[in-house]
DNA sequence: GTAAGGATTGGC
DNA sequence: CCAATCCTTACT
């Protein structure tokens, strides 16, 4: 299996981690003992508290104290009552900053990805960097990385809506 | 205590 | 296009 992922790799500023995401390995182990892993093939980067599509752009509450913690620990959320958001997050402590996973190679979509990998609140804080459950693995380099404009943020306001902090793999035809 | 809104999805 | 669905937050 391929090199986990440290915390130097997490601490670095948001926009460079999610840049560097796309074709990585998200490894999931389940409380059986089976593995499986994905290809990240989609992301978004949330960067602190001036981002107004960021969850800390009106500053510290219960809800997302967690990215204020240092990178490497997981973000977990729901959203429209139903979706749980994966998330990782990123830069040193006091940063809060965020990466959302929105595409596994195969499973297109946040809310469709941790349901298939059995993803909940009980996995809000975990730590990628210790975890026996879940964690990252270097992948493959030979994608060219696409950014965009992230999706479903239009409260954020033009300029924050219009940040192409959104970087994905670029569609191969197989 | 009440009310509004949402980093989505799936169905029409 | 539009509703589902319920937690978080911002009020009173």
């Amino acid at each position: 299996m391929k090199k986990r992922l440290d915390r130097e790799f997490f601490e670095r500023d948001v926009l460079e981690v999610a840049a560097r995401l796309p074709g990585k390995f998200l490894v999931r182990k389940y409380p059986d003992g089976r593995i499986e892993q994905f290809m990240i093939t989609e992301v978004e980067a949330y960067r602190g508290e001036e981002d107004m599509a960021c969850h800390a752009s009106k500053g510290r509450t219960p809800r997302n104290q967690i990215m204020y913690e240092r990178g490497g620990l997981l973000y977990i959320y729901l959203i429209y009552g139903i979706h749980w958001m994966l998330n990782i997050v990123t830069g040193k402590a006091g940063q809060p900053q965020a990466v959302l996973i929105r595409g596994l190679e195969g499973l297109n979509g946040p809310g469709r990805l941790t349901r298939r990998l059995d993803i909940d609140r009980a996995f809000l804080g975990e730590d990628l960097c210790r975890s026996e459950s879940i964690w990252l693995t270097e992948g493959v380099n030979s994608f060219k990385i696409i950014t965009a404009p992230r999706i479903g943020i239009d409260y954020a306001g033009e300029y924050w809506k219009n940040m192409p902090w959104r970087f994905f793999v670029e569609k191969t035809s197989g």
